[in-house]
DNA sequence: ATTAGGG
DNA sequence: CCCTAAT
């Protein structure tokens, strides 16, 4: 409930905030034909549609959205799952935007009116694919939708018919309307929008506080409509909507389900919004079977607003649900969008960022062609055919407006904090260019800031300056650059071994050769191990014994922050390897002839004998090193 | 948080 | 080196 209220207040502010209310071109709701979902969305001062949170994503269908219509259907929408309750709920909202809506203009109508009609269509396209599904499955005929629903449909057409007679055509197909979107729709069908605020406003009142009693709102039209449905029936809608068989003979539930799922429908995934409510509650009815937990998840998001609004009107069922919600609400939310979550990784991410982009590029296109949107600050691309959905946002800079890519603020460069600020510096800011160059070189605030950020922490480090060695010379192969640097590394190291202890010193002349720049897109920091750092490391394993890495790094690397323990077991797997291939064939003299760093014999012998010394005998090595 | 292993 | 899984 918090988070309404939040929300509502949010949609204040985008109202008072908005100066200019602008009225969707009939054209877009022609064109509607995208799905289009809203979150929590807010408006910043200037119009910019804003995420609630870093995190949180906007659909939006691409075609031009105004704020004005976006208000409209974060009310209307946004409740619409949770359904008359979360009408309810929002109805203080409605009532400002209401107020707001009158003194503005009159047109505020005809713009509910298309942001309806969105969802109208948003819904039948539902219905259609879940048509289709089900023709797929049965092929058999599909089960037509209920005359009741059509009727219903009709109905809610009525509201509007006049202005979108093509709407209509749409609108012929199966198509059930949502007790949801009919409260949402309540409010158009007075020409003035005062109506509703009025009916939407009382019943939320004593609604919210107590949801014991409420109005009759809770009696929608869908319920009603529904109620009116033999069990049959119903089970009939029910297949319709989800596309398969239902046993439930539970006629509030299979009415809920209906309800909810076409007004889930609309809109895929919700976690976001639900994460923001705390209450958002899980549904979590027993399905009968497997798919039926889709359904579940589905509706998870939009439980709360379900039990408050709607506990009248479903009776025992939803008292079960409140109760389960109310011990594991949260819980029931992070199931679902762990389920929706689940591929995220931080490599998945970087694979994902290219179809991103594309994405993107993807929209940009069908902006154009769609609809003139000059206005729509935000246009966010849902895209339906991966699950993951990509934001956009514009941000006007030196007067023109640019497309940019929402960047959560999760720090893809790598996770360790010691790292050479340089490397990272680099990496990230290769990152940075990267994306910006490929996403339409648009420069994101975000991710300006990061790069400024590192950049900040590369100069704290090294207030000399970006990088100036690796610009050095950006040949194609690394390798040997960084063979040579390692050559000097240990030309130096030995010096540096006696003093070694002051990190700066490391930071310097260790110095990180990595990244050229320029050239390559490797974001991998290689520095190459030292002799130096080689004998320590042995030395280590000798005193700590293979498998102490953290011990030897701690006691033998403390002035080499860049090698972690991690590190350190590599490079011991490397010397190991290195000694038993060396060791048969020692012809090779002291120096070996690939590329690898030169190991003087010695130590790889070194490194052989402790091997050997420990996996003969493990675990007295570890306690009697010290 | 470390360590062991695979890539 | 990077990334993960298992401790």
């Amino acid at each position: 409930m918090g988070t309404v209220v939040g929300t509502a207040d949010d949609c204040r502010e985008m109202f008072e905030g908005n100066v200019q209310t602008r009225i969707t071109p009939f054209s877009s709701a022609n064109q509607i034909g995208n799905p289009v979902t809203y979150k929590l969305v807010r408006v910043a001062g200037d119009g910019r549609l804003v995420p609630a949170t870093d995190e949180e994503i906007l659909e939006v269908n691409e075609t031009d959205v105004h704020i004005t219509t976006d208000a409209c259907q974060t009310l209307g929408y946004l409740p619409t799952e949770g359904l008359s309750s979360r009408l309810s709920q929002l109805e203080s909202s409605e009532a400002i935007s209401s107020g707001l809506l009158q003194s503005d203009n009159v047109e505020p109508y005809t713009e509910q009116v298309n942001s309806r009609l969105e969802c109208f269509n948003e819904e039948m396209l539902q219905k259609v694919e879940q048509e289709e599904r089900l023709v797929m499955i049965d092929g058999s005929q599909v089960p037509s939708t209920p005359p009741e629903a059509n009727i219903y449909c009709s109905n809610a057409n009525k509201l509007f018919d006049e202005d979108q007679v093509h709407h209509e055509a749409l609108l012929q197909e199966p198509f059930l309307v949502s007790s949801n979107v009919q409260n949402g729709c309540d409010m158009n069908q007075s020409n003035t929008v005062e109506p509703c605020s009025n009916a939407a406003a009382s019943p939320k009142e004593t609604a919210l506080p107590a949801a014991a009693q409420k109005p009759d709102f809770s009696l929608v039209r869908g319920e009603i409509c529904l109620d009116n449905l033999s069990i049959k029936a119903l089970q009939e809608t029910f297949r319709a909507t989800f596309g398969r068989e239902t046993t439930v003979k539970d006629k509030t539930w299979l009415k809920r389900r209906i309800t909810m799922g076409l007004v889930n429908s609309c809109d895929v995934p919700i976690t976001n919004l639900t994460i923001k409510d705390n209450k958002l509650l899980g549904n979590q009815e027993k399905s009968n079977d497997v798919s039926e937990d889709m359904g579940d998840l589905k509706d998870a998001p939009s439980g709360n607003d379900h039990m408050n609004g709607n506990s009248k009107a479903c009776g025992h069922s939803l008292s079960v649900n409140n109760h389960y919600c109310a011990t594991e609400d949260f819980s029931c939310e992070e199931r679902a969008a762990k389920r929706v979550r689940k591929p995220t990784r931080r490599y998945i991410e970087e694979l994902s960022e290219t179809g991103e982009r594309q994405q993107n590029d993807k929209s940009m296109v069908p902006s154009k062609d769609q609809s003139p949107s000059e206005k729509s600050e935000v246009r966010s691309i849902s895209v339906s055919s991966g699950k993951r959905v990509t934001v956009t946002r514009m941000v006007s800079l030196a007067g023109s407006e640019i497309e940019v890519p929402y960047v959560s603020h999760v720090r893809r460069s790598r996770p360790r904090e010691n790292i050479m600020a340089l490397m990272e510096c680099h990496s990230s800011c290769l990152e940075a260019r990267a994306s910006a160059g490929e996403s339409n070189r648009n420069l994101s605030p975000s991710l300006s800031q990061l790069t400024s950020e590192v950049v900040n922490r590369s100069s704290v480090v090294k207030p000399s300056g970006p990088v100036h060695k690796e610009f050095a010379t950006s040949h194609n192969s690394n390798n040997e650059e960084e063979h040579i640097l390692s050559e000097v590394d240990q030309d130096m190291e030995p010096e540096h071994m006696d003093s070694s202890g002051n990190s700066s010193d490391d930071n310097s002349n260790t110095g990180a050769p990595i990244m050229q720049g320029v050239v390559g897109l490797r974001r991998k920091h290689h520095r190459a191990w030292t002799l130096s750092e080689v004998t320590k490391l042995v030395e280590g394993v000798s005193k700590y014994g293979a498998g102490k890495w953290s011990e030897i790094k701690k006691l033998s690397f403390s002035s080499h922050s860049y090698r972690t323990s991690v590190d350190l077991k590599d490079k011991w797997r490397n010397l190991l390897k290195a000694s038993f291939a060396q060791s048969p064939s020692n012809s090779m003299g002291s120096f070996k002839k690939h590329g690898s760093m030169n190991i003087p014999m010695q130590i790889l012998l070194r490194v052989r004998e402790l091997a050997e010394k420990q996996s003969l005998v493990p675990p007295m090595s570890k306690v009697v090193s010290r």
